[in-house]
DNA sequence: TCCCATAAATGAATAACATTCGTTTTGTGA
DNA sequence: TCACAAAACGAATGTTATTCATTTATGGGA
């Protein structure tokens, strides 16, 4: 694979594409977390010069553009479809949608920055996602001119829950020595105590080869559903 | 102020503290915007070599930190502070935070990818922040073990909004020649004509000295709103 | 068929960046 | 008083993305 130097010049048959390039990205990416992501460990990676990549992309920003429309397009849509088609509930068609888009990003949580650098803009999959939302929701009723809030507000919180999960609960821990903000510190610890009795040892079960990105924080699911069948309630609201 | 260099060796008055440090970097992300901020620029701005600010904060990251709690610390709670003295509705105190939250980060807004790197954690101003939404809440007749979901339902939508107030309106401009997402494409057609009827002008109204930052996105307001009702109702929902 | 513009690779060079180090000067507690 | 810490400086260092000149192959028009 990398075994002898390729030497200068055109090759005869092409290394690098669009595709192969952001294909390796997320590998990469997925392997090693966003930080590890140079363009020197990307070429090193497809066994090219790192300025052989600037003949296919235009640099780490369009890098960057690519990286967000794979990870958009796995997002799993297809409970929307179905409905659409006549299948299921618009209520458990947008939750199967949502949860989808955050564990989307929550399996690539170094991702999130990077792309929240970024217009969260209308690369091919992500206008493709969108569609399919739209369309799901005028098939329930819900009017036009409503459905790119919706879409909006959905995104907003799932966006900004992406971050929640891989923020460390070390809000949660209390500082012995800090005493401010007590009212806080006392529902965390009513919170932490509903939780821990539900699970047990559900927290370094699955740690298997886990590079130090997938660390998914326990403590954000609860809000989660709660913002979530907040969004959904309102969505139904809008049908007349 | 920058006149004539200062020699080497500890100064008679000191010249820098973590806070003005804190104040100069916040001054320079106002102006510059945050991809601005460097460590040369930041030592330029007051007046010193870029190393000697390493005697005072560890490195970038304790930066941000700072940052971001100082952006925190500006959010406005007076609200919620008069509810849990008695004074006015919990909607409506939740919807002036969230407004004001919301705000404070649309006017920083190339601080957001800088501050979504970091844990939300427990800054000062943070936790204190924190604190009096708890209380507010608490009062209220919220269960504490809810409190705590609530706050991050919150966070993780008013975080997301704050991204979409500066996320430019490219995804509305319909493409003449790109007929994918048609559904998608009218119900964008429709949003945006309903706002069109509703204010003539306000887009290139008061741009004034805005370096490039300030362009706010009309048709985020609508989405957030949306979103907004929906969490505020849920909240409520939680009182027994 | 030939030829030349262009695509696609290489390696070297550059500039911006955060950070570290040695040095100098000043303040301060023992 | 004196040693040590604090706080400034300027000069490296090591990454990083990006550009440039160069080399080689491909393919469409004369």
């Amino acid at each position: 694979m990398a075994g002898s130097r390729r030497q200068a010049g055109r090759p005869v048959t092409p290394v690098l594409s669009r595709e192969r390039i952001a294909q390796a990205a997320l590998e990469l990416v997925t392997l090693d977390g966003a930080d590890r992501l140079t363009m020197a460990a990307l070429a090193r990676h497809l066994g090219v010069a790192a300025s052989a990549l600037y003949n296919h992309i235009g640099g780490k920003a369009d890098l960057t553009a690519l990286l967000q429309d794979a990870v958009m397009g796995s997002v799993d849509v297809s409970s929307l479809q179905a409905f659409r088609e006549g299948t299921g509930s618009l209520e458990s068609a947008l939750a199967d949608w949502a949860r989808s888009y955050r564990d989307v990003f929550a399996a690539h949580p170094t991702l999130i920055p990077l792309i929240a650098t970024l217009p969260i803009s209308g690369a091919p999959a992500t206008r493709r996602m969108y569609d399919v939302v739209a369309a799901a929701l005028g098939h329930a009723g819900v009017p036009d001119q409503r459905v790119v809030p919706v879409i909006i507000a959905f995104e907003s919180f799932l966006f900004g829950s992406a971050m929640d999960v891989h923020a460390p609960a070390s809000i949660f821990t209390s500082q012995p020595g800090e005493s401010d903000a007590p009212n806080f510190q006392r529902t965390v610890d009513s919170f932490t105590a509903t939780l821990a009795a539900g699970d047990e040892g559900a927290g370094t079960a699955g740690q298997d080869a886990v590079p130090e990105a997938a660390q998914r924080n326990p403590y954000a699911d609860a809000p989660f559903e709660l913002g979530l069948d907040a969004l959904v309630r309102a969505t139904l609201r809008l049908v007349p």
